[in-house]
RNA sequence: GCCGGAGUGGCGGAAUUGGCAGACGCACGGGACUUAAAAUCCCGAGUCCGUAAUGGGCGUGCGGGUUCGAGUCCCGCCUCCGGUACCA
C-alpha cells in the first residue's frame, strides 16, 4: 500500500526546511570554506515558471547541496528581476500600479520555486523593485556619476596586483587652466563632459501612433510590434555610461575567469578592440582655394606642436587599422550625420546633400542592413589632401560610414579596402595599389566577388597584408614593420597618433519608462524655467528616490519620459539656495538592478550600506554562476563593468564578479512531425518545400517549390512516419518525406510545458530528475513527457529496493539487512560513489544519474541489501532528488534531515576486480575475450589471448607481424 | 557573409580524451503474473547475410589521410542550430 507518494513526501519535507531553516546561511562568517552559488534571478512574468527555469536551478541546487554535504559553508539566495515592460504595458492597458502585478506575479513564482524544493536561502530574497535594494541601485550610480576614468594611473589593489587605469572622483579631475579661468560653472561643465555617467543626444525609436518610444525589441520590419505602426529615429537627451573606459579591462580580464572559451570569445568580439592610428587630414577653412598653400603652413604649424587632443576645425580626423595604406587614400567619407557636412558641401552639391542625409536619417538599422547590396553615396564639393603625399583628394558622404564608430570619417583605400572598392568602382573613384600581396596569394572568395575589368586585366581588391609599394620611402616595407615606422613619423609631426578602438559603445542607460529605478540627478533651471545644463545630486541620505504614487499611466504623447507628467511636488524642488531644480524624469534600464545584485544577497539587510566590508571579502567572487546563454554578452559586461567601478572606488575586492559560469542549454517542445499538403489534399515531400514570408501579413508561409503554390501543414502522430535512409517518410506512402524536429516552445506553437502540470503528475523529484538526465546541462534538448515517466519509474523501483510496497505501514524491505556487504556488493557501491562524486563535480548529472540506476538495477536483483549500502545511495541520491532522498532517510531510522550529513567516501581498492575480461583484435577487429588476474603483465597476457580457442582459426596461416598489449586493456595481433 | 556550437540506433544520449561503439533511459517486440487490465518482473533488439552461433560483412554526416588501432587526431566538403550585420 505506501507506495512513492511523491506528493505527500514533497509536500512533508518543504514544510519540514521551510519550518527548520534547513538551508539558512548564518551572517556570522565561520572558517569553512565557503561557497557561492548563484542563479541569474528570473523577471517574474506574468505567465509563471516555465519548464527553463528549473533546468539552470536544479543544476545550482545539485551542488549546493552536494557541497553542503561535503562541509562546505554554501549561500544559494534567489531573488526577483523585477522592473520592466509588461508590468508597465499592463498598467497602461488596466490601470493596475506596475507595483501590484509585479508582486503578484513573484508570489506565484516564489511558490512554483517552493514546489520544486530548491535549496534558497529564503531570507535573503530580494526584488530590484524594493526600495530598500533601489535605493543602493542608485547610490552605485552616484558613484558612477562622481567618477571620471584616469586611464594612465598605476595602482596597486590589496592582492597586490599592479593596474593601469582607475576611475577615481571627480573632484581629483585636473581642471586644466583655461577651463579654471572662466570660473566656478565652465569647471562643472568641464567636470560633467569627464564623468563615466554623461548625457548625450542619442536617436531613439519614436512611434506617434502609440504615442511612446520603444526598445529594439518591440520594432519587427521596422514597424511597432503591438500595430504595425511607423517608427522614426529622433534624437533625445539620453544618459549614457562610459564602459569604453573599461574595454581594455573588459578583454583582458577574461584571461582570469572560468568560463568557456565560446562565451568569452563572444565578449571579446562584441567589445572588438582594434588597434591602429588617428590621422588628420586637412580641409582649410571650408572651401578655399589656396588649398594646398595652407597645407603647407598648416603643417609647419603642426610638426612644431604636437598632435592635439581634440581635432580643430579645419582638419577631418580619421581612425584607421592600416595607416601603412595612407598613399594609397583616394579620398574620403564622412558618416551622413557628421558634423563638417554642411560647412564641407558647396552650393552646387548642396541639394543633393541634404537629400541624401534625410534618406539616410530616416533609415532604421534594418533598412540600412537592407542597403549593404550596393554603396551609395554624394560628393560634397570638397578637397581634403593627404598628410603624406600631399595629394589633393575628394570628400564624399556615404552611410556605409558610421558616425558612431570611431570618428565617424574615414580615409579610403579602394585598393585594400572591400567597402571603399566597391564605392570606387560604383562612383569611378581612382584606386591606387601600394600593398604587394605574398607571392603565392589567391584572392578570398569576397575579393574575387568584387573583381572587375579594367584596361583588359582582371583587377581584385586586396586587404590582407604585404609589402608596400607606391608609397615613397617606404616602399619595400612589409605590412608591420610600415605600420610602426608611419605610426612614428605621424606623432613625430604632429599628424597622426596610435589608438585604440571598440566596437562596444557607451552604454546606452536612460529609457522613457515609469516602471523603472528613477536617477538621483536634479537639474538646475534657469529664469524661464528652462534647465540650464547644470546638474545636482540627490544627497545619499535622503536616497531612495523613489516612483511618485498617484500616477496616470496613460501616454501622454510625446518622446520625453512618462514621469514629466509627474505631480508638481515630486518632479520640481526649489534649494536652499533659491536654484528651481526639476527631477530627471528618465529610468535606468532593467538592466542596472541585475548589475550588482549578486552583492546584495551577500548582505541583504544592511540599513547602513549596500554590503558590509568583511562579509563582501568572505564571499566573493561568486564561485559558480548559472542562467541562459541569452545573456552572455550584455548581462554580463554590465554587470562586470559595474564590479570594475566599485573595485575601483574601493567598494569590492575582486575585480571580476563570476568566477564560473555555466550556460544552461535551451529545452525545445516535444519532436514534431511535420508533413505538407496541397488545397487538393496531395502530399508534398518536405524536400520540395520551402518557407517564405508573406509581404503583406508577415506571416510565414509554405509555398511548394516547384509549383509555387501555398501549402498546408500538418503535424502527424509519430506512428504515421518512418525512418527510410536519411528522412523520414509517410508510412503510407514511403514516397513523400516528411519533417521531424523539435521547435522552442513558444505560446504561439502551442507546445510550451507548464511546470505546474509535471510536478501534479510525477512529482517535483520527477521534473528535477528528467531535466538533469535529459542531457549535458549546456545542450539544448526537446522536451519528452515519457522520458519523466522514465525517471518516475526509476524512483519507484528505487523506493521498492529500500521500502516494501506491499506493507500496511512504512516499513523497510525484508531483503534490506543489517549486515556487513559482500565483495560485489562492496564494488559496486564504491564504483558508484565514485562514479556519482566525479560527475556531481563535472556536473555531468545525468551521467550521474545512470550510474544510479545501475546501482538500482543491480540491488534490486540481491536477496541481501546491506543496510548500510542503501543509505550511503539515499545520500548519493538526495543531491538530486531531495524529498524522495529525506523520506528514505527517515524509514532507514534517522532523525534529522540528510542535508548536512558527511557524503559518502569511496575507496579505490575495494574497486579493483581480482579477475578481468581483455578484448582480443587481430587488425583491430574484435575476435575474442580472455579472462585474465588485474595485475597481469604484457607475457601473461598475450600467452592467454594466443591460448584462447577463437584466436587459433583467425591465426592460423597468418604470419603474425607484431603484438600489441596494453596491460589492463587490450591485445592486439597484426598478422599477414 | 563572418563568428561559435553540433551531427553516434526509431528517439534522448554514454564512451579514462586514440584502445570492446551504442552505458543509462524512452519507444518497440516477445513472454510471465492476472478472469482481465494497470502496475510489476523476465527476455530481445544498430544493420545486412545466415537455420543457427561463441559465425561473417557493414556501421559514429560525406570524401581522403595518419596509426597496430580513429566517434575521438589531421586535410577537404555537406547539413542543422545559435549569435552577428558595412566597426574603417
Amino acid at each position: 500500500m505506501p507506495r512513492y507518494d511523491a506528493k505527500r513526501i514533497e509536500a512533508k519535507w518543504q514544510k519540514y526546511w521551510e519550518d527548520n531553516k534547513t538551508f539558512k546561511t548564518s551572517d556570522q562568517i565561520d572558517d569553512r570554506e565557503k561557497m557561492y552559488v548563484l542563479d541569474m534571478f528570473p523577471y517574474p512574468s506574468g505567465n509563471g515558471l516555465h519548464v527553463g527555469h528549473p533546468e539552470g536551478y536544479t543544476a545550482t541546487d545539485i551542488v549546493c547541496r552536494y557541497n553542503r554535504m561535503k562541509g562546505k559553508n554554501v549561500l544559494h539566495p534567489m531573488g526577483w528581476d523585477a522592473f520592466g515592460l509588461p508590468a508597465e504595458q499592463h498598467a497602461i492597458k488596466t490601470g493596475t500600479h506596475p507595483r501590484v502585478t509585479t508582486q503578484k506575479n513573484i508570489d506565484t513564482f516564489r511558490r512554483q520555486l517552493k514546489m520544486l524544493g530548491f535549496s534558497y536561502d529564503w531570507d535573503r530574497e530580494i526584488s530590484t523593485t524594493d526600495t530598500d535594494y533601489f535605493r543602493w541601485t542608485q547610490w552605485i550610480f552616484l558613484q558612477i556619476f562622481d567618477s571620471w576614468y584616469d586611464s594612465k594611473m598605476e595602482w596597486t589593489d590589496e592582492s597586490g596586483k599592479n593596474w593601469l587605469g582607475r576611475s577615481r572622483p571627480i573632484s581629483e579631475l585636473p581642471i586644466p587652466e583655461e577651463v579654471s579661468k572662466q570660473g566656478e560653472e565652465a569647471i562643472r561643465r568641464y567636470q560633467d563632459k569627464h564623468r563615466l555617467a554623461y548625457q548625450h543626444e542619442a536617436p531613439v525609436n519614436w512611434c506617434s501612433e502609440l504615442g511612446t518610444v520603444l526598445s529594439n525589441e518591440e520594432i519587427i520590419d521596422g514597424k511597432s510590434e503591438r500595430g504595425g505602426h511607423p517608427v522614426t529615429r529622433i534624437p533625445l537627451r539620453q544618459w549614457m555610461l562610459r564602459i569604453t573606459a573599461y574595454g581594455d579591462r573588459l578583454v583582458n580580464d577574461l584571461d582570469e575567469v572560468d568560463w568557456s572559451e565560446s562565451i568569452k570569445l563572444l565578449q571579446r568580439n562584441w567589445i572588438g578592440r582594434s588597434e591602429g592610428a588617428e590621422v588628420d587630414f586637412f580641409i582649410g577653412n571650408g572651401t578655399a582655394s589656396d588649398l594646398e598653400k595652407d597645407f603647407q603652413t598648416w603643417k609647419e604649424e603642426r610638426s612644431q606642436t604636437s598632435f592635439p587632443e581634440e581635432a580643430e576645425e579645419q582638419v577631418i580626423r580619421v581612425y584607421t587599422t592600416r595607416p601603412d595604406t595612407l598613399f594609397g587614400a583616394t579620398y574620403m567619407v564622412l558618416a551622413p550625420e557628421h558634423p563638417f557636412v554642411d560647412r564641407l558641401t558647396t552650393s552646387e552639391q548642396s541639394e543633393e546633400i541634404n537629400q541624401y542625409r534625410t534618406k539616410a536619417a530616416l533609415k532604421s538599422d534594418l533598412d540600412r542592413t537592407d542597403l549593404a547590396k550596393g554603396k551609395s553615396g554624394v560628393f560634397t564639393g570638397s578637397y581634403a589632401i593627404n598628410p603624406v603625399n600631399g595629394n589633393k583628394i575628394p570628400v564624399w558622404i556615404a552611410d556605409y560610414v558610421l558616425i558612431s564608430y570611431g570618428t565617424g570619417a574615414i580615409m579610403a583605400v579602394p585598393a585594400h579596402d572591400l567597402r571603399d572598392w566597391e564605392f570606387a568602382v560604383t562612383f569611378d573613384i581612382p584606386i591606387t595599389r601600394v600593398v604587394e600581396p605574398p607571392e603565392k596569394h589567391q584572392p578570398s572568395k569576397e575579393e574575387k566577388a568584387l573583381a572587375r575589368e579594367h584596361d583588359g586585366k582582371t583587377e581584385y581588391p586586396f586587404s590582407g597584408t604585404g609589402t608596400a609599394i607606391n608609397s615613397g620611402e617606404y616602399t619595400g616595407l612589409k605590412t608591420g614593420k610600415f605600420k610602426k615606422q608611419i605610426t612614428y613619423f605621424l606623432n613625430k609631426n604632429g599628424l597622426g597618433k596610435s589608438a585604440v578602438n571598440y566596437r562596444l559603445r557607451d552604454w546606452l542607460f536612460s529609457r522613457q519608462h515609469f516602471w523603472g529605478e528613477p536617477f538621483p540627478i536634479w537639474h538646475e533651471l534657469d529664469e524661464e524655467g528652462n534647465p540650464s545644463g547644470l546638474m545636482r545630486t540627490e544627497p545619499v541620505d535622503s536616497l531612495p528616490v523613489e516612483l511618485p504614487e498617484n500616477f496616470n499611466f496613460k501616454p501622454h504623447g510625446r518622446p520625453d519620459p512618462p514621469l514629466e507628467e509627474a505631480s508638481d511636488d515630486w518632479l520640481h524642488q526649489t534649494a536652499e539656495d533659491g536654484t528651481k531644480l526639476k527631477r530627471e524624469t528618465n529610468s535606468m534600464p532593467q538592466w542596472a538592478g541585475s548589475c550588482w545584485y549578486y552583492l546584495r544577497y551577500i548582505d541583504p539587510k544592511n540599513s547602513d550600506f549596500l554590503i558590509d566590508r568583511e562579509k563582501e571579502k568572505y564571499w566573493m567572487p561568486v564561485d559558480l554562476y548559472v542562467g541562459g546563454a541569452e545573456h552572455a554578452v550584455l548581462h554580463l559586461l554590465y554587470a562586470r563593468f559595474w564590479h570594475k567601478v566599485l573595485f575601483d572606488r574601493g567598494i569590492v575586492s575582486t575585480p571580476e564578479p563570476f568566477h564560473k559560469l555555466v550556460n544552461q542549454g535551451m529545452i525545445l517542445g516535444d519532436t514534431e512531425i511535420t508533413a505538407y499538403q496541397t488545397e487538393k489534399g496531395e502530399w508534398v515531400s518536405s524536400t520540395d518545400v520551402k518557407s517564405e514570408t508573406n509581404e503583406s501579413s508577415g506571416k510565414t508561409e509554405f509555398v511548394h517549390k516547384q509549383t509555387g503554390k501555398i501549402l498546408s501543414s500538418m503535424n502527424l502522430e509519430s506512428d504515421q512516419a518512418e525512418k527510410k535512409g536519411e528522412h523520414f517518410v509517410l508510412v503510407k506512402n514511403p514516397e513523400i518525406v516528411v519533417e521531424s524536429r523539435a521547435f522552442k516552445m513558444s505560446k504561439s506553437r502551442g507546445n510550451v510545458i507548464n511546470p505546474d502540470d509535471v510536478v501534479y503528475q510525477y512529482g517535483a523529484d520527477s521534473l528535477r530528475l528528467y531535466e538533469m538526465f535529459m542531457g549535458p546541462l549546456e545542450q539544448t534538448k526537446p522536451w519528452n513527457m515519457s522520458g519523466v515517466e522514465g525517471v518516475r519509474k526509476f524512483l519507484n523501483r528505487a523506493w521498492r529496493m529500500i521500502t516494501d510496497e506491499r506493507a500496511d505501514e512504512i516499513v523497510l524491505n525484508s531483503a534490506v539487512k543489517d549486515v556487513e556487504p559482500d565483495e560485489d556488493q562492496l564494488r559496486i557501491l564504491h564504483k558508484t560513489i565514485k562514479a556519482v562524486t566525479e560527475d556531481i563535480e563535472k556536473m555531468s548529472f545525468n551521467t550521474s544519474i545512470s550510474r544510479l540506476m545501475e546501482f538500482t538495477n543491480e540491488f534490486t536483483n540481491q536477496d541481501i541489501r546491506p543496510k548500510s549500502a542503501m543509505s550511503d545511495f539515499v545520500l548519493l541520491v538526495s543531491p538530486l532528488a531531495p524529498h524522495f532522498a529525506e523520506e528514505l532517510w527517515s524509514i532507514l531510522g534517522n532523525e534529522n534531515t540528510l542535508a548536512y550529513t558527511p557524503w559518502p567516501e569511496f575507496d579505490e581498492s575495494k574497486i579493483v576486480e581480482s579477475e578481468i575480461e581483455i578484448p582480443v583484435q587481430v587488425n583491430g577487429k574484435l575476435r575474442a575475450k580472455v579472462k585474465v588476474p588485474a595485475e597481469a603483465d604484457q607475457a601473461t597476457i598475450q600467452a592467454a589471448a594466443e591460448k584462447d580457442p577463437n584466436m587459433a582459426q583467425h591465426l592460423e596461416g597468418k604470419n603474425v607481424v607484431k603484438v600489441i598489449v596494453i596491460p589492463g586493456r587490450l591485445v592486439n595481433f597484426v598478422v599477414k
